[in-house]
DNA sequence: ACAAAAATATACTAAAAAGTCTATTTTGTA
DNA sequence: TACAAAATAGACTTTTTAGTATATTTTTGT
């Protein structure tokens, strides 16, 4: 069983991500923190250093959550192209997200990209990795035959990954899912056109 | 000719703009103005009444430079598909930006998106407009015979304006243009298939 | 060229945010 | 169950940032 201090701190991390997902890194604020864990200052500090580390940790954590629901959410399918389509499911209501405010990625992407290289080399990576896993998906596609050739596993991740990742913002400014779900439609049948 | 007074505010907001589209509205603070200016705070507060208003100023600035040199650079071509291609090649470089610091539209969305409604609702209508523009050129491309009836206007700009946005967010993060250079190529051959 | 008005500089105050210190409460184990 | 160690509360200090008041300089119209 965990101890006491190692549930508060987990529970100040995840308390924390939602606004960190909202406010940014530089929008979030210590008190904030306070109000939403209704704890005090001499609690949080005693769990963290400084602002930065709280930071650093709670960056970890959206991080870490993103990728698990991710990962799961994919795992859940056999086939190549039933993985690729539940990866477009994954973001199907960009409105409410698996954590309020949207994507993580994107958001902490933007924020991170000028002010904090800490971060984002880390997201960076992310990107990397998921980038990786999208392609070797549809290349073991391309090998078990339910894709053709002429699918060029790069291009098309990339293309899904930043329209997905555009997708999401652009559908949160404007309040609405309607484009998202006309865009999975079309990366959907894109790929059923390479479908054997 | 302009006043002084209006020289220097033009110039405070100009110098002001790629440090917001950098560091974020919340980021960004009147210290690193008045570093990046060379002025001073009662020179400043002599032309804003306080952050917020400054800040409105230069996201409008922002936004209005930003659509400028968007559709001028649309406008160099006559047919639907040479603006579209325009379009796209506008984004090329994700590094280094018409203004430092990326894509203001897709910064300002992330940011504005949870914390400044106002911001928020006027990022919505340029992305609207923007959209609704795309979506006019391809319609004017079908019309004219460029393209096909298959094209559906809507899917098609969505999905090419959330993909290159995106992209720019991803490959600043990631330090690479080559991902857009194979989007943009992709986005163009996709619309060739559609040529007629 | 000069005087009134406008613009700017500087030193200041105010507010907000981060961080510290110590007293008190809670935990977990002998 | 008692007690030492750990965790937490709350008031405090420090730092950072926003904003103001006034003196000085610069514009600009005559």
């Amino acid at each position: 069983m965990l101890t006491k201090a190692e549930r508060t701190k987990q529970f100040i991390i995840e308390t924390a991500a939602p606004i960190y997902n909202q406010k940014g890194i530089s929008g979030a604020n210590i008190d904030d923190v306070l109000d939403a864990t209704k704890l005090t200052k001499g609690c949080l500090y005693g769990h963290f250093e400084n602002k930065e580390d709280l930071s650093l940790q709670v960056i970890d954590y959206m991080i870490e959550n993103n990728s698990k629901k991710l990962v799961s959410m994919i795992s859940k399918e056999k086939t190549a192209k039933g993985k690729i389509f539940n990866y477009f499911d994954f973001y199907k209501d960009p409105i409410e997200t698996h954590i309020k405010g949207g994507c993580p990625l994107i958001n902490m992407a933007v924020e991170s990209d000028d002010n904090f290289p800490r971060v984002k080399e880390k997201i960076a990576e992310v990107f990397r990795q998921g980038q990786n896993m999208f392609v070797e998906i549809l290349k073991q596609g391309i090998q078990n035959g339910e894709f053709s050739n002429d699918l060029i596993p790069e291009i098309y991740a990339f293309k899904a990954v930043a329209a997905i990742e555009g997708a999401v913002v652009m559908c949160r400014i404007m309040n609405t899912a309607k484009p998202m779900q006309g865009l999975i439609k079309s990366l959907k049948a894109e790929l059923e056109n390479y479908s054997v």
